[in-house]
DNA sequence: CAACCGTACTAGTTCGCATAATACGGTTAA
DNA sequence: TTAACCGTATTATGCGAACTAGTACGGTTG
């Protein structure tokens, strides 16, 4: 469920707050699902415990999941919507990434050639996955 | 002619050769041109010799200049297509960031019209730029 | 009561980045 | 030729982020 790269550079938190969110958006995640708990999901993955605690908190923090000490963290109803909303905010990220590509002398055709194969591959994906609901 | 963010996560190094790889793009620097030398741009910028050191061996290592000891580092004469092929590299993780905003239910065109946006954005950029040379 | 859950805190390690200081060899021009 | 540049190399150091380790406390569940 979760597939963390030790050696890049992205922390190992950020790794797990962007995993969780991508199941938020593609289903294997659901509003009032709950998620693995902290000690499990750090024996299973082989980290500390306290790493995945910051990726909770962190997760907490944007609303994305609630805790209930004694029971457990559970998927916010609203955990969708507030993902997508990040997300939205961070198209200026990908229109930076274009620039440079033009900078680069790429023509646009290849680029959104590039944009909309990457959709529609998502896209499938997301079908895929609404199957097994 | 460099700007440096000094508090983001990005390495001065990374900074120093994502702006020497840019103002190549541009026209800034042209094939033969003589970059600054290690000593006068790190006490320009405020920095270490070394680390400088570092961001000139990296674009070195692309292929992006050669440095002549005793006499300077000079702009490689087809460093613009080494550079332009590496970005058409990068375009998977245009490729993956797309992915992520399908997930996230951002509509196609919508996508589309950013990228396209920000295309023209840097090509009118990029004429203002021609008109210098 | 036992076995879970989340939470909190302190301490210590590791690693990459940047700095500091110094030294060596080659080129250029006065 | 000598001074003033150039690139290069080496060693030591400081620092902060990320991660680990260990422990402790309170709440919930069966």
């Amino acid at each position: 469920m979760f597939v963390l790269d030790r050696y890049g550079r992205t922390p190992i938190y950020e790794q797990l707050i962007e995993q969780v969110e991508l199941h938020v958006l593609n289903g294997t995640l659901q509003p009032q699902d709950m998620l693995p708990s902290v000690r499990t999901l750090a024996v299973q993955l082989g980290i500390n415990p306290n790493t995945l605690q910051k990726a909770y908190a962190e997760l907490e923090r944007r609303g994305i999941c609630t805790s209930v000490p004694g029971s457990g963290r559970f998927v916010a109803a609203d955990a969708r919507q507030r993902i997508a909303g990040d997300r939205r905010a961070q198209m200026s990220t990908l229109a930076q990434m274009v620039r440079e590509l033009a900078a680069a002398s790429i023509p646009l055709p290849e680029i959104v050639a590039c944009v909309e194969a990457a959709y529609q591959g998502a896209a499938a994906q997301a079908a895929e996955g609404g199957k097994r609901l």
